[in-house]
DNA sequence: ATGTGCATCCGTATTTATACGGATATAGAA
DNA sequence: TTCTATATCCGTATAAATACGGATGCACAT
C-alpha cells in the first residue's frame, strides 16, 4: 500500500512534534519532514520529491504560509498543501483558497477531522468545512456594502473606463460631449478618494463596483 | 411555536409547486407565497414584511436571481436567500456567495438536506456544503494562474501604477529615469494585452497580480 | 560561447487625463 | 415650494500616458 507523504510546517516545535507523533500511529500515512519556517519547507521540496501533502501554517517567520502557497503554485509540483491555522477569519481562508489551499482547518480540530482532511485531500480533492466556508462566505459577502455611491451615470461611465475605453470612445457610445465624461471621471475619482485612474480601478475593484 | 416564512421563487411551475407540496408537510414552515420571477418577488416582498427565507432560482425572466440578491441587499431586509440551482459552476456560486446568499443548493438536492438547510439560516445562520464549497474554492484558485507573466521589476511598478503613483513619482522612488518606467508601462501593457492603465489594473487585479 | 530575456537608457510626437472654474435644466426630496 | 443632487455642457492649461523606434550591458541557460 502506498503511504501519503507529508511535510510538516509549522514555526512552534511543541505543536509540530506533537501532530509528528499523532500522525505516526496512521499506517498510511508517512511524516517525510518537519520544518520551521517557510525557505526550509521550499529547500526541501526542490530536492525530496513525491511529497503528497503539506501541513503548512500560516504565521511563520522568514516565509509565511502565503507566499509558500504562492511559491508552490508557480513550482508546478503536486504538493497539496492543507493550511492549519489558529486564525478563523474570513479574511485569511479566502486569501488561502483563492491561493491554492487544498483544506483550511482550525488547530483545535480534532484528529479524526484532520485524518479524514488528510485522506480526502491526497486524492486530489478540496475540502473546506461548512463553518470555514460560512466564515469566508460571511467575508466576502461584506467586502459588498460600498453601493450607492456613484449615481447610475457614474457607474456606467466607471464599468465603460475598466474595458479600456477612452474619455472620447464613452462619449460617442453614451450620446453625449466627452466634456460630460471628463467631468464625471472627476467626479467618479473624487467621490472614491483616489488620485487618478489606475488607482480607482483597484478601489472599485476592491469594494466591488466593477 | 414560530413558522419558518418562505417565498419560492423559481420560473418552473412544476418545480414550484412540486417544492411547496413536499414543505408543506413541515410543521415549522410556512410557505407564504410562489413567483414566477424576480420583479413579482420583490412587489411581494414590498408589502409583505416579516419573511424568513426566499427559495431563490438563479435562471429567471425578467428578473433573474443575482439581481434579486443584490436588491434584497440594497432593501435592508432581513430575508435571507437560499440559491436552489441547477448549475453547480464554481462561479456560479462565488457570486451568490459574494452577493449575500445563505446557501446554495442543487436542484437534486434530497428534501433532508433542504429541510436542514432551511432550519439552518432561519436562524441565520450561512450554510455551504463541502462540495459546493470545493466547486467555488476551485474556481477561485483557478483565477490566479498567471504568474510570472511580469519580470520582478515589472510587478513591482506595477505594484505602485495601482497605488496611484504616477510614472514621474515611481521614478525616483525606484531612482531610475523615468524613461525607464515608461517602458517598463508599456511592456506590462503588452504582456497583459491590454490597452491602457485603466484596463490594466482591472486584469491585473482579475488574475491576482495586485 | 552564444543567445535570450531583462533592466536600463534616450528622443519625439500625439493622445489622454487631470485641474481649474464655471453654467443650466430637471427631477426628486424635504 | 425650495433645496439638492444629477446630467449635461463649455474653455483653457498642464501633466501624464502612449506609440513610435532605437541602444547597451549583464546574467543565466544552452
Amino acid at each position: 500500500m502506498k503511504k501519503i507523504k507529508i511535510i510538516i510546517a509549522d514555526d512552534h516545535e511543541l505543536f509540530r512534534n506533537g501532530l509528528k507523533e499523532l500522525l505516526k500511529k496512521y499506517n498510511d500515512i508517512d511524516i517525510v519532514d518537519c520544518v520551521g519556517d517557510g525557505e526550509a519547507f521550499l529547500e526541501i521540496i526542490k530536492s525530496t520529491k513525491s511529497i503528497d501533502i503539506v501541513l503548512l501554517d500560516i504565521t511563520m517567520p522568514k516565509m509565511d504560509g502565503f507566499e509558500v502557497l504562492n511559491q508552490i503554485k508557480s513550482l508546478n509540483t503536486n504538493i497539496k498543501p492543507i493550511i492549519i491555522s489558529m486564525h478563523d477569519d474570513g479574511i485569511y481562508i479566502a486569501k488561502c483558497a483563492k491561493n491554492g489551499a487544498y483544506s483550511y482547518l482550525l488547530k483545535n480540530t480534532d484528529q479524526d477531522e484532520l485524518i479524514k482532511v488528510i485522506r480526502i485531500v491526497s486524492e486530489g480533492k478540496k475540502y473546506f468545512s461548512p463553518k470555514i466556508s460560512e466564515k469566508m462566505i460571511n467575508y466576502m459577502s461584506e467586502q459588498t456594502i460600498s453601493e450607492n455611491i456613484l449615481s447610475k451615470k457614474e457607474q456606467e461611465v466607471l464599468e465603460l473606463i475598466s474595458k479600456g475605453l477612452t474619455t472620447k470612445e464613452i462619449a460617442s457610445k453614451l450620446f453625449v460631449s466627452s466634456r460630460t465624461i471628463e467631468t464625471h471621471r472627476a467626479n467618479i475619482i473624487k467621490k472614491l478618494e483616489v488620485k487618478n485612474t489606475a488607482e480607482l480601478i483597484k478601489k472599485a475593484t476592491k469594494i466591488n463596483l466593477i
